[in-house]
DNA sequence: TTGTACGCGTTATCAT
DNA sequence: ATGATAACGCGTACAA
């Protein structure tokens, strides 16, 4: 049986041997149109490709395209939490930039969950990727050893190891956090609490309080932090330990909530106790979406910009798979204080 | 130059015949040990082969097994809005059982905008996918016809076209709204004014609309409709066209907010403008994420299931995929609602 | 300017 | 019980 365009079953994708045959030439030279190399053919073979390429509006497979070029056009981002804006923000960036280049973005989510994290680092050899950009939930370069062996380009995404590996992309965690505790300085607040997960486990929260700590101890403040836990937070335990901490001794404190969700527990809290600020209490906290202000529109935020934390990161994964190059650096995406009143 | 394991590139990934010859098998056999067809082959044969694949961690590329069999492990899901937490556990549900299974899910976000919606359907054409799911935000089927001819498999979800033609994974919309209409009665409330946005644009909205009304207009009450813009939402104007419904005439009034943002709104403008329920005002509306408990506990909710829908989608389309036929069926996923005091 | 033929890693048919 | 081999759709030396 002939294996041409008449004997194809309805409906059948059409391959660059359909487009060759109709157009009369060999599967290379419909190859070479389609790269570009029209230097490479007579003005009127290119023409004509072209044409019947429209008509049958063919699109190369890329499954095929992936194979022989020994790469895949998928590359993965692996979050710590879809649920947390800042995660989803970060897919954004990176999706609308691959998106523009050809690739494509599959979503993988580690859920905050240390075990998952490392079940799908193993996993990930048998996905077929290009490339991984990751905001790690572990902090040891040590835990991603499963990675380390792929030999895959990756970007680390938010936090960053104990040991410098891949490039990292966070925000200037350290720096707007000082200039956050030289505010509250500037305005006059006596002391200062911090409402935060643990600190030691995550880098970005160690420089944050190392930023403020810095900057208003400089001045004399004093500071406390508390840890919860967010996914337990007891409102009552910390409005409590605020009282105890503030009330009492009527002085001027400042409240800074170092992750959005905590703010949010925050915000609720000073509704239903009914606290007003900021003569007494300020309240200030890291978010990223503009949900927060629909509630209180009132409220002073340090914004990071985690979409172009997302975008800056998949540049320079394409650039790594393009030049299979590891350049250990780390990128600084600013964050900006956005003064309401409640600070 | 010979073809075998000692001429291997450093890190170059191990194939079926890497395995064959490592151990001094065809590629047939090992083939048939990684399809599990063991009684054709000795025991020994399956256990070097076994141990060989183990030792040299090898893992089939996907890739050319997708070439081979002409179908992806890639399946679509392209959603209203990814800033919307509905969106992302409709993601979220799918992801888990596309992952158990082992595709991967791609994430695409038509951001609720038509425009985008359909180049992104025209384009879908270049991608290489098994199926798609659709969150759609047009209504019309005549819109997705570029879809229709691509003959892929595909899943609507959260709404629904004026001609039925994929299946269908939707809420109880109807239902769970007769049963809030039946609450707000039982609850005593003289008035109901439902805030929404454009009721025409979407199946839900109309079906929410519907069995609201149904409900409480049968017991005598009259319903207020304010369509409002979710991006340029002006809390004043809603806030005076509530009064001008309300205040002035001393009427008990529940509020229904269709979609979660609104609610939010909602609650913000009660916050600022100092409303207390649920004595004159109630309050109740759609909502799917947590984070609005933590800031008032006592809201009266209307949650869906938007990550069984996701789950059931997947499931579906899988279905689909495999038996290569279109029951076009619609399946409600039930809602619940959740008492607060706020109603 | 254009075509032939091989290989990418698998699966599956047909031999032996 | 096992092996040789032809596809899958594409890219690209190498020829012509």
């Amino acid at each position: 049986m002939p294996d041409n365009e008449y004997n194809k079953i309805p409906n059948a994708p059409v391959t660059i041997q359909d487009i060759a045959n109709l157009a009369d030439v060999s599967i290379a030279t419909v190859s070479r149109y389609l790269h570009g190399h029209l230097n490479r053919m007579s003005a009127e073979t290119a023409e004509r490709i072209g044409r019947i390429i429209k008509e049958n509006n063919y699109v190369p497979n890329k499954v095929a395209q992936n194979l022989k070029q020994k790469t895949s056009s998928t590359i993965g981002i692996m979050v710590a939490n879809v649920d947390d804006s800042f995660s989803v923000e970060l897919y954004k960036g990176a999706e609308e930039y691959l998106f523009s280049v050809g690739y494509e973005l599959v979503l993988i989510n580690s859920n905050g969950d240390v075990d998952r994290e490392q079940q799908l680092l193993t996993e990930m050899r048998n996905r077929q990727l290009a490339g991984l950009l990751v905001q790690p939930v572990q902090n040891k370069l040590h835990d991603f050893t499963a990675l380390k062996d792929l030999g895959l380009p990756v970007m680390i995404l938010d936090r960053h190891f104990d040991e410098p590996y891949w490039p990292v992309i966070e925000s200037n965690n350290e720096e707007i956090s000082q200039q956050l505790g030289q505010l509250i300085v500037d305005k006059g607040y006596e002391e200062v609490i911090i409402l935060t997960e643990t600190v030691a486990a995550t880098t970005s929260r160690q420089l944050r309080v190392k930023g403020i700590q810095e900057q208003v101890e400089a001045a004399g403040l004093i500071t406390h932090i508390i840890e919860v836990d967010e996914n337990h937070f007891d409102g009552d335990a910390v409005h409590n330990r605020i009282g105890e901490l503030t009330n009492h001794r009527q002085i001027k404190t400042a409240i800074v909530a170092l992750k959005e969700p905590l703010l949010l527990q925050l915000v609720g809290l000073k509704i239903r106790k009914n606290v007003k600020y900021p003569q007494q209490i300020g309240i200030v906290g890291f978010a990223d979406t503009p949900m927060i202000n629909i509630l209180d529109p009132d409220l002073t935020l340090v914004r990071q910009n985690p979409m172009e934390m997302g975008r800056m990161s998949a540049k320079m994964l394409v650039a790594q798979i393009k030049n299979d190059d590891l350049p250990a650096d780390i990128v600084h995406i600013k964050a900006e204080i956005i003064e309401g009143t409640s600070l």
